[in-house]
DNA sequence: GCCCGATTAGAACAAATGTTCTAATTAATC
DNA sequence: GATTAATTAGAACATTTGTTCTAATCGGGC
């Protein structure tokens, strides 16, 4: 087997896996190369050996973990061909928040984008932006389609936008730190159903704001 | 002088003002104690003495701050009594975003909470609770009765409440983010009345979202 | 002018941590 | 089965960093 590709069970994956973990819950910098290799039952010169050093190792946790969320959780998750924007905002923001709410694997991606973007690690900056500027200009797309609609009289203001692009981003990147920071009482691991609801909610919300910033105008 | 009280220009001050300003920038883990010294023209025994360890240093910091934040931005900045929910929302977003959005001294707190909220240190739990708890009453209360005015006929549920107040307050705490993350081109650094804009747009846009889920309904 | 507590300076210490180095081991190839 | 490259183990190293210790300095009060 080509040596570049053999992810598959081997050290190499293994390592990925418990840094993905590990970056996830504590952070580029707190998260030890020791603590990792010992989850990982790897030597720590593993590390050295497949990925150069600490940030190879972070970069290869996101290029990877970023691979499989656009995969499973693509922007227009379940869309057909047509759809009105509400059902692309809605499926923009259930996505997003699968591909980051839930437990394990996939969710490393939303946990080290939300701790990047929260705390940059300085390490990540050329890596994670081929994750979040295609994001932000599909969302971009949306939101204007839908203050148009709105009010088809007023041309759009690029400032209107990028403020709406952020209260929905916002939204979604709390419910990732609120539940970290304090978990609500008797509240369990979220399974998709109570995301999917979590996320209608917050299309309404939205759905409601843009259309309050759309019909009141703003100065 | 009472040396308990001795804050006035003394090293203790110094020190709190460069642990501030590194804290918020860095994070309690990344910000170094002998940096916070070289900055503060004092040595490192000196936080030793004073606050005991970089732990007590942190606390006072964020005690400190949170003290003048409150008192500089009460969460009814500029209300008269009786005020409708409409003004005690605008009143509320336009305190938080004047109290975390700008720079230097004062905004330390907001960045403190954001990162906290991020990346838990661990070393905050109960004194950041003082601070975050009462605000999310404050918030809480407000919305309920937004929710209320909206929809009188229907009770308001307790997790609407808690989604609505999660929306208002990601979009908040994100402008925080986005804008430490990838500052917007020629943006130079945000004065009170752009600030207030801001304020202004995410006060509509979360007035058109709890009114969409008040009316809509939500299941 | 001297004394005593408060404060500071700066070296010293100990622990954590990323990285590197050498030897051992494993896996594939002939 | 021997050889060679890939991989791993684990000690060793260098750096960073929080903390502590001792001596020096400063500031009032008698």
């Amino acid at each position: 087997m080509n040596p570049g590709q053999a992810w598959d069970e081997g050290t190499k994956k293994r390592l990925i896996m418990a840094a993905g973990e590990a970056f996830a819950q504590h952070g580029f910098r707190a998260a030890t190369v020791r603590e990792i290799c010992r989850r990982a039952k790897a030597s720590v010169s593993a590390v050295n050996y497949h990925f150069r050093d600490k940030e190879g190792l972070y970069a290869a946790v996101f290029e990877y973990s970023h691979r499989w969320a656009v995969e499973k959780y693509p922007h227009d998750l379940g869309l057909e061909v047509g759809a009105t924007p509400e059902e692309r905002l809605r499926a923009f923001i259930r996505s997003f928040l699968l591909r980051s709410l839930g437990d394990g694997f996939p969710a490393w991606h939303g946990r080290l984008i939300a701790l990047e973007t929260a705390a940059p690690s300085g390490v990540l900056s050329k890596v994670a932006e081929t994750a979040i500027r295609p994001m932000d200009e599909y969302l971009e797309g949306i939101v204007r389609d839908l203050l148009q609609q709105e009010n088809p009289s007023q041309e759009v203001e690029d400032h209107v936008v990028r403020l709406c692009r952020m209260n929905i981003i916002g939204q979604c990147l709390f419910q990732l730190h609120a539940r970290q920071f304090m978990p609500f009482p008797g509240e369990k691991k979220l399974d998709p159903p109570q995301i999917a609801a979590i996320a209608e909610q917050i299309f309404r919300f939205t759905v409601g704001g843009i259309r309050a910033i759309a019909t009141g105008g703003l100065s």
